[in-house]
DNA sequence: TATGCTGTTTATCGAACGATAAAGGAACTT
DNA sequence: AAGTTCCTTTATCGTTCGATAAACAGCATA
């Protein structure tokens, strides 16, 4: 027994940089998911088993770490096959929404990626609006346009609001499933999958319908208005 | 002119303590869904306009003006009105329900009750559950027996988790209406009423169905097993 | 075993926090 | 006009915060 002399084992000090920073960082994920940004430094460093300010030899400022924390939760995340996939016509549309919302619940529906999305809401971070606007880049409106080929309805041209508004809903579902369970400390269904299912079967049936009714009655009032 | 000396102009020194406690109460309201909780009591005296001590005339302690804060925005805001609107079947229940949500969202839409909710929810406060167990019983289960109703289903026995978890779907997409607002400050639908009524429609249009679905399949499971 | 490097702790600073005590001052009574 | 009431401010306490400086201590090298 040369190597690593007690690495794991009782009081771990002088842990080699990298190994200490790594417990840094997923310690003050753990910390400030729970107690948000206002949680302290001192606190934090009592949940590591270090002192208060080991924190500053590792990063400059409270803000650095915690800027390290969100590159920890929300970068790299996005599967970009998901679009692909998503794409897929040899798929049934509803599989395709099926899998690609529990691979993506997957993702989301933790508390650290609820609970700091949400405190980073509440900070003012314009990050939230940003990141929402990426998913609706990448995500929304191509969940709308495989809707409209479904119904044979014109895939080209810009997604009506109405249309963007109605899968902004479905989203709202899942997430909020995060928000009870993370946030508000609620039961949420045991089966997620089965329940993601039921979601996007009820969305399916019930998003192209209502579309396609706001659609009829625009073209009657337009009928109305030119003839 | 004797009466009200110079009541509201100007420097409004020596307030008669119902209206100070009125306005430090609605300031409150304002400053700690800005701020949370962690807002401190010297700035929210200076927006004000009176000194941190004259709080604590007023309010024992921090804690027992955030009490306050939360009785003001939460406290008799469910209408009891709502839930025989719900029941009465001379209106269609698409009406019904449109109705109902878009005097609720006018209810919980708005800066204060949709931060102050989610700043509780992140202290851990168990405020949250109990509100949301309340508006279940209230709700909830009315929705669900109604929507039986309408399509010929018993309306007798405890609703499925599954129809509990689509009427939480709904509401979650208009709740998240005041989260993207409020919290992640991006846009919103112009015409609330008339999102709503389409979120609404929709929602008509793919729950039942999708319960159907369900129903039918764990009918022809049952069938499956028993013979 | 002595020395140097560096990971870690101890000690501490200035600012901001919730809360309290005492002094000030406006409006009413006599 | 003097006195009383009580709304409001000034002054301040003890604690906790983020952050810094200096001392300590583990581990490798010589």
């Amino acid at each position: 027994m040369s190597r690593a002399p007690q690495a794991k084992i009782a009081d771990k000090r002088r842990l080699d940089p990298r190994e200490r920073e790594l417990e840094i960082v997923q310690g003050a994920v753990a910390f400030f998911a729970e107690f948000g940004f206002d949680g302290s430094t001192r606190e934090l460093a009592a949940r590591l088993g270090i002192t208060q300010p080991l924190l500053y030899r590792y990063f400059p400022s409270k803000e650095a770490l915690l800027d390290r924390v969100y590159e920890e939760v929300y970068v790299n995340r996005w599967n970009k096959d998901w679009e692909s996939q998503l794409r897929d016509r040899a798929v049934p549309l509803e599989d395709r929404l099926v899998r690609f919302y529990q691979a993506y619940a997957k993702v989301i529906l933790n508390y650290e990626w609820v609970r700091l999305f949400m405190f980073a809401g509440l900070k003012g971070l314009d990050f939230n609006a940003r990141y929402l606007a990426f998913l609706r880049s990448a995500a929304f409106d191509l969940i709308a346009r495989e809707i409209r080929r479904e119904h044979g309805m014109p895939v080209d041209g810009p997604i009506l609001d109405e249309e963007a508004e109605l899968i902004w809903g479905l989203h709202a579902a899942i997430f909020y499933l995060g928000v009870r369970q993370f946030i508000y400390g609620m039961p949420v269904p045991d089966d997620r999958d089965a329940d993601l299912a039921l979601r996007v079967r009820a969305f399916l049936r019930g998003m192209p319908a209502a579309v396609g009714d706001l659609i009829q009655s625009e073209e009657m009032e337009e009928a109305r208005r030119t003839g």
